[in-house]
DNA sequence: TTTGTTGTAATCATCTTGATTACATCTATA
DNA sequence: TATAGATGTAATCAAGATGATTACAACAAA
């Protein structure tokens, strides 16, 4: 099981959005080209991150731009705003036999647990901006 | 994208293995009673863990074990034994375009803090030993 | 030798992902 | 106001993963 890659695309979309804010139109086209997707991929993800308040995108006209600050924007609120995990990160199988002492018992024992881990997790996304992004990008050019 | 429940069926499986030691025959019939799935899930399940050295399982006459101590198994460990996760946790969209500033670096800007991320998660899990959860489950009856 | 089990292959339906085509809609501008 | 170039979105599609299930050979203890 993986992550979804929308999730990097997602990423790598914002980062050519903050890049090239200045420089360039930013159709999906455009930044299809630099992730290498098929463009409505990318329209689906803008579409996405516009539903999240991340981005706006001309309709029309064309481009899209971010509308946070990137030192605002983690990879937290990209990875909920893509949908990477729905709810739960560990599928719990369904229905335990409440019969069984064990099976009683094991979503009381286990949830925290699990709940713990996805947080860790989650954590360490708050933890990174698309601004730390844009100054490790820039300091490799 | 969920991790796949063979995940909590697998220490689920253990935990009965834990509490029915000495009390019951433990074959996948009596196991996937509990768990409330197909035995077959449970015996591939059994099988990953047998190979992974956590239990043994006795062909024939029937019943598996527990081989190491409970304090001696974390869910980091079995999350390893049933392939919960194959490689890296989030996939990368396979090929960013070299010719981009952005494209040719965001594997070198993005790698680092989801190996992180990742880290946080498994850390979290090898923190939690299959002892910890017995204990849980026998102060609630 | 019989009985109850495990090991494993083979199917199957279902779901998700990601790619792609198609086309209606929109907007700046010529 | 017509047009060129974009976006928004539905509809398909192939591929892969998951979990359920059937079937049956191999095995081990009584």
């Amino acid at each position: 099981m993986q992550i979804p890659s929308r999730f990097t695309v997602a990423v790598h979309t914002l980062l050519v959005l903050c890049y090239f804010a200045d420089t360039q139109k930013t159709t999906s086209e455009f930044i299809a080209a630099s992730v290498n997707v098929n463009p409505v991929i990318i329209r689906k993800t803008l579409s996405c991150l516009k539903a999240a308040g991340l981005v706006s995108v001309k309709a029309g006209s064309g481009g899209a731009r971010l509308v946070r600050d990137p030192s605002e924007v983690t990879l937290f609120d990209v990875y909920r705003a893509v949908d990477s995990v729905e709810g739960a990160l560990f599928h719990f199988h369904e229905h335990p036999n409440p019969a069984c002492p064990v099976g009683k018992n094991v979503h009381a024992v286990l949830d925290g647990r699990l709940e713990a881990a996805q947080a860790a997790l989650e954590r360490e996304l708050q933890g990174v901006t698309l601004a730390d992004l844009m100054r490790d990008l820039n300091q490799r050019l």
